[in-house]
DNA sequence: TTTAATCGAATGAACATTCAATCAAAAATA
DNA sequence: TATTTTTGATTGAATGTTCATTCGATTAAA
């Protein structure tokens, strides 16, 4: 099923709503089209077909199909982004619980659904697709690394472990979050999400002890 | 440049090695195209292109498309196994060093190199493709999964680690390995092949210190 | 002389994009 | 309010391109 709720018979909108309900529309018919045929398998067709409308249209509203697939790639990062950053938020968190949010925002069911996960690796590995991605998506990406770097600095600073670089290590742990990913993407019937999120939350565990010690609680 | 050398004037091959040649050939030739097209962007034109032959040789070589995509996989699977195969033999090894050649291996220079990673997450991000790479690939992965959670087990059994679970380990830890590859094909200037691996290294040998302690020599 | 390897033009299907026509809503006018 | 005009949204057939695959012809090897 969908994300949103295309209410046929509801109360009209203004222009600007119906405007942005349609290419929403079109978007999520793409992820599942992404999903269901890989980059390769989508075709305008296909995509205006999953949402019930003509070809003509998804051209008007986003031009082309790199254009589509570029709005795509930009909904599903801004969705990330919003979630973590609302999770960041919230008076007298210590280090650790933000990072622990941060972290557990990757494995929000609503992220890392199989479907958009396809659409992630989809842009991954094709690299005519690789330059779109990065316009699209690499300030976003940034912008979580640097948080997480900054906040991993602070737990550094509060109770001194040895041999940690807060930069060396988010790009370590990150690189295991995307191989979480990846294995749901692979196995989903082997790699469930919830397992997926406890093993990244046992791995931070392990790295930061004096913060999290013996408390398992998952964000 | 590719793996293979192409020596134009060589003396003559038997037929079946000429066969087997031209084969490596093409194949060769696609790993290339995927690297720098992506699966998408990958045609039977564009290979046989670059491989220097008509588009009907490649037909005539493979039947189709997708086969010829499938003994892709095929081959660089089996290269994979065959080297970390090959540095598993010799006698008196420990379980240890046994895990790490075959870690190591995973970050071989021929291995990782970047026109490989591409078509490896080629496959992966393809949803069509998948099922290619699971007929071609799935029983090798499984077994250096099942050999590395042998190597764990054994580890355990000897020093006894306290809350490792060696499957749950193997799981983990190869997604780890995963993350760093993505990274590697996606930020090659950031994640280097050396640093991953030591990367890769360091973190092995924090799960078990028992076994590695302060040897940092790398595999 | 028989068989395998190679070529490249031909075929037909699938594709992204365009555009003239239609429909509906909004704005302007009476 | 009722009517006309303008603007925006939507359609789907048409266009031209690109693609995988086929196949008869050609060359080289056994």
């Amino acid at each position: 099923m969908n994300d949103i709720s295309h209410n046929a018979g509801a109360p009209r909108a203004s222009r600007a709503e119906a405007k942005a309900e349609r290419r929403l529309q079109l978007i999520d018919a793409t992820i599942d089209c992404i999903a269901k045929f890989g980059l390769s398998g989508t075709t305008m067709a296909k995509v205006t077909e999953i949402a019930g409308v003509s070809v003509g249209l998804a051209n008007f509203h986003f031009d082309s199909k790199d254009r589509l697939f570029e709005a795509v790639l930009q909904h599903l990062a801004e969705e990330q982004r919003a979630l973590w950053q609302s999770r960041v938020q919230g008076p007298d968190r210590s280090s650790g619980d933000l990072l622990r949010s941060i972290v557990g925002s990757r494995f929000h069911p609503a992220i890392c659904a199989r479907r958009k996960l396809a659409v992630w690796f989809a842009f991954y590995g094709d690299a005519g697709a690789r330059e779109i991605y990065r316009r699209a998506v690499g300030d976003v990406d940034d912008e979580r690394l640097e948080a997480s770097a900054a906040l991993i600095a602070e737990m550094v600073a509060e109770v001194g472990y040895t041999g940690i670089d807060p930069v060396e290590t988010v790009l370590t742990t990150e690189a295991m979050w995307d191989g979480l990913w990846l294995n749901m993407l692979l196995y989903p019937d082997e790699y469930r999400r919830a397992a997926c999120r406890d093993r990244a939350m046992r791995m931070i565990t392990t790295l930061f002890p004096k913060h999290f010690d013996a408390s398992p609680k998952g964000g």
